[in-house]
RNA sequence: GGGCGCAUAGCUCAGUUGGGAGAGCACCUGCCUUACAAGCAGGGGGUCACAGGUUCGAGCCCUGUUGUGCCCACCA
């Protein structure tokens, strides 16, 4: 059992065998309990084809912690794990590879097609799994889902008939955002704006019996094919003549009427607009204001289908350069300007938006932002950091309906039939093939798809078993908290509130924490394209899962981005290096056969009091931390205190007592040392789950996994505030002597008495009990304490301590004029530190107004660094009158 | 056009109720001290972007400026 640690800390020899060992014996499952109370995290299901990227481990490895951290804390925790089909991305790959093989969607037919789908669902839906599981993650495999699981697809149909039969969902022919490439509509959220120089032309249209022009302009010169009127501000005098009456559309000769619309801006341009109603979100508007009707002339391909003319076919870029050109050489073409404006492209493929009338399936949207952001005005959910609450609450205002349909194969079919007998549309729960109203076989389903967010929308709670009503879904929902990138605000969060709120009556979670983008060591997002992207798993593979995580939460608040450098990978697989060779010290100094089960703090040495007391303000510090989602701050703190504290400090001060004879005080330390180390591990588990297990596995009296050890609290019989002070003070004078040694160039080697002058009965107290850390902290030799300096001659170092002078006697080691340049130094600093309590304590208004407390300090200080001046000058004279 | 960040040591970043500027890496010096050289000890290095303001006191709060990044937007 003892000892039995290799020499250097290898994650590879343990980080598998650790994950099976916990899947295996169900530490990852919940159980729906009475008397434990739930804490729920719904994982953000990753794209089944998609694979572990630094986005993904980040915002993984704040869940587990999180879960990791409440599983301990007393919670049945339940971290639900799961993928998305992700319809548009998934359908492109595999239409890519069937075109790589020869094949077309068209040929396989729906089914054909479908199967191939998932064919290749079960060859990649498992990649991202196994990569997660590196990871370490506790998320509970046996409730794994799939957003085209039975269960989840029943949901989604339940969530389409209830919002259709709520009036909610609506079909209707609206201007879409269409990709001309992925051949479907797609959602406002869905389309990136890009900011690009392009060109703006003036075109002028006779009017009709006049030799008179009106001039308007557009970037977009192939809609003029469309175009059904000019419209004008009714207030612009310069048009009020024109109104009423007829242009002409050059190049096709369309007759169309110049109409007064409020929606013109007279300051732009010439104060005139063509209208294009069926390829302009606002020229619909328009259209429809004026019963202008519709003119298709650009195709679902993105080429011209204007019939009869000259452009037929023509993909919309190469029209334009031609209408352009005929404009010109017909004398339409006023001139040419350039032109910022942003451009749409979709999301998925980068190809331009082309905005186009189609009939589609929307959800009205304004009924279901009302609640989700009265929800959020009540205090119901909670933004970590808070300034992501703005970006949802601007969306939510200025919301539009939502174009749910997709024309894409893979996903979850509308459940929407139609009667080709008698027009009847008919939305049900299960197949049908008679026509509901007039009985006709004729009856065909809708084709078309659901947006892939429709089904993530209702993953906090399908997921559970919803519709259903099931034990899980009572007891496990609402989450307590969802954790994702701030960039899914729209597509996700929103939409999963809303959804809750409707079909839950309550939102699906009450905190939401944003994570950053993980970025590279030049601050450029990841991508395949650049090829600058970091690999998880190489990481893991050279450094381990453990030091990856404690990378990502470290050094990086909620919410931003950060850069990621190996070099701090590197750093954090040193630290676990540390706890791990500090293990190795502490059993190898263990016994066999003592019980290290009880413990007591009457036996407590100083240094004992001063280690458990510390501990116990990191087990209250970190708790506080996690408490606040300041995970990278608690992190930090245990860092520190392993680091420091423990390894530093107490491990170095104790071993005096483990070499030394006094067996009983030796026993002492080492209860104190596994005592602490026992609770390092543990609340350092949730970050370093994997070497703080298998440390934990080797340490003497554990019968149960840390895994699901319970969580420490702060214990008042273990304060102490004397020792703590006591502690420091002697930490203070061994980093003095440390550092007058350096600078006097006295080797580590060479070993001094060490003598301390002091009055002060308290500091002599705290010497006299640390007597035995200066001998391996300080190379002392012997140390004395006396009441007076008198005698004790110029052949020393001397430092000057708070209320007690230390003296190095190296004689002939010394060289005086390092010493004096050393105590200038000190006297320089002490200078300094005096002239700016003076600078405070002669400002009335600061001794006036200050708290007590804080000016009371202040005096002090004062005192203190007088008294240490003085003693510092009294040596620099005599030391000046020696030489 | 609107909104939100960021600017602190050479580099990357922490700094949560305003009260003597921190970490990691890098750098310099000395150490293979029986847990750890993936280590130990010591050290150098910052007008906390700039300008005002509030306050006894500002890296932190307010206003403005500059630089920089991101998000939103029906900018013909």
């Amino acid at each position: 059992m003892l000892e039995n640690l290799p020499k250097t800390y290898n994650p590879k020899d343990f980080e598998d065998r650790l994950y099976k060992y916990w899947n295996d014996n169900g530490y990852f499952t919940p159980k729906v309990s009475k008397e434990k109370e739930s804490y729920t995290i719904m994982m953000p299901p990753p794209n089944v084809t998609g694979s572990l990227h630094m986005g993904h481990a980040l915002n993984n490895t704040i869940q587990d912690i999180l879960t990791r951290w409440k599983r301990m804390d007393g919670y049945e925790a339940l971290w639900l794990p799961g993928t998305d089909h992700a319809s548009i991305s998934t359908e492109a790959k595999v239409v890519a590879k069937m075109k790589s093989e020869g094949k077309t969607k068209e040929q396989l037919g729906r089914d054909g097609f479908i199967e191939e789908a998932w064919g290749w669902t079960r060859v990649y839906g498992g990649r991202i799994k196994e990569q997660l599981k590196k990871l370490g993650v506790s998320c509970d495999w046996s409730r794994e889902r799939f957003t085209l699981d039975d269960q989840l697809s029943k949901a989604v149909e339940e969530v389409f008939i209830r919002l259709y039969e709520k009036g909610l969902i609506y079909r209707g022919d609206r201007i879409v955002n269409w990709c001309p490439s992925c051949k479907t509509a797609i959602s406002d959220a869905e389309v990136e704006h890009e900011d690009s120089h392009g060109y703006i032309w003036q075109i002028r249209y006779p009017i009709k019996n006049s030799d008179e022009f009106i001039e308007i302009a557009t970037t977009r010169p192939e809609t003029i094919l469309g175009d059904l009127a000019i419209a004008v501000n009714p207030k612009d005098e310069r048009y009020t003549n024109l109104i009423g009456k007829t242009a002409i559309l050059p190049l096709i000769n369309r007759e169309i009427p110049i109409i007064a619309d409020e929606y013109v801006d007279m300051e732009f341009g010439t104060g005139a607009v063509k209208i294009t109603p069926s390829h302009d979100p606002n020229d619909f508007e328009v259209g429809e204001r004026h019963g202008l009707g519709q003119c298709i002339v650009i195709s679902e391909d993105g080429t011209i289908n204007a019939e009869d003319c000259v452009y037929e076919g023509l993909d919309r870029y190469e029209a334009r350069e031609k209408i352009i050109k005929d404009l010109e050489i017909n004398g339409y073409l006023v001139g040419v300007k350039g032109h910022d404006n942003s451009v749409g492209h979709c999301e998925r493929c980068k190809t331009v938006i082309e905005p186009l009338i189609s009939k589609q399936w929307f959800v009205k949207m304004e009924p279901l932002a009302k609640p989700a952001l009265d929800a959020y005005k009540n205090g119901q959910l909670n933004f970590i950091p808070e300034r992501f609450e703005k970006t949802y609450v601007h969306w939510l205002e200025n919301i539009r309906d939502w174009c749910i349909s997709r024309q894409l194969w893979w996903g979850h079919r509308l459940p929407v039939y139609y009667c080709d007998t008698c027009g009847e549309t008919i939305v049900s729960r299960s197949k049908i093939d008679k026509c509901s109203k007039c009985n006709s076989a004729n009856i065909r389903q809708d084709t078309d798809t659901l947006d892939t967010w429709f089904s993530s929308a209702l993953w906090p709670f399908s997921t559970l078993g919803w519709p259903d009503k099931t034990e899980d879904l009572d007891y496990f929902f609402p989450t307590n908290v969802l954790v994702t990138g701030y960039d899914i605000i729209f597509f996700w969060v929103i939409r999963m509130v809303f959804s809750s709120i409707e079909q839950m009556g309550e939102v699906p979670f009450k905190d939401v924490f944003m994570t950053g983008l993980v970025r590279d060591s030049q601050g450029r997002k990841m991508s395949k394209s650049l090829g600058n992207g970091i690999d998880p798993l190489e990481i893991i593979d050279e450094f381990g899962a453990d030091a990856l995580r404690f990378t990502l939460v470290t050094g990086n608040s909620p919410g931003n981005d950060m850069r990621f450098y190996t070099e701090r990978v590197e750093a954090n697989r040193n630290f676990a290096n540390k706890l791990w060779n500090a293990t190795r010290f502490v059993l190898m100094n263990l016994e066999e056969d003592i019980s290290y089960d009880d413990i007591s703090q009457d036996e407590f040495k100083k240094e004992d009091e001063w280690i458990v007391s510390r501990l116990n303000e990191v087990i209250k510090d970190v708790s506080n931390y996690l408490d606040k989602y300041e995970i990278g701050l608690g992190a930090q703190r245990i860092y520190e205190f392993i680091w420091e504290d423990y390894c530093d400090w107490y491990i170095e001060m104790v071993k005096s007592r483990l070499y030394g004879d006094d067996k009983e005080t030796s026993i002492v330390a080492q209860k104190v040392l596994l005592y602490v180390l026992k609770d390092i591990l543990k609340i350092l588990h949730p970050f370093m789950p994997f070497i703080t297990e298998e440390i934990w596995q080797h340490l003497p009296g554990n019968n149960e996994a840390l895994i699901v050890s319970s969580w420490p609290y702060f214990k008042d019989e273990f304060v102490f505030r004397e020792s703590e002070q006591g502690i420091e003070y002697i930490k203070t004078a061994i980093k003095a002597i440390r550092n007058a040694r350096a600078e006097m160039n006295i080797i580590p080697s060479k070993k001094s008495n060490i003598i301390f002058v002091t009055t002060d009965d308290d500091i002599s107290k705290y010497i006299e009990v640390g007597k035995r850390y200066f001998v391996n902290l300080a190379s002392a030799e012997d140390i004395k304490i006396f009441d007076t300096k008198d005698g004790l001659g110029e052949e020393n170092i001397s430092i000057v301590l708070d209320k007690c002078q230390v003296f190095l006697p190296l004689k002939e080691l010394i060289d005086y004029d390092k010493e004096i340049e050393r105590l200038e130094k000190e006297k320089a600093k002490l200078d300094e530190e005096i002239k700016r309590v003076l600078g405070k304590l002669s400002n009335e208004g600061f001794v006036k107004k200050a708290p007590a407390k804080v000016v009371e300090e202040e005096k002090e200080k004062q005192i203190k660094y007088e008294e240490m001046l003085n003693k510092v000058l009294e040596r620099l004279e005599s030391l000046k009158k020696s030489k």
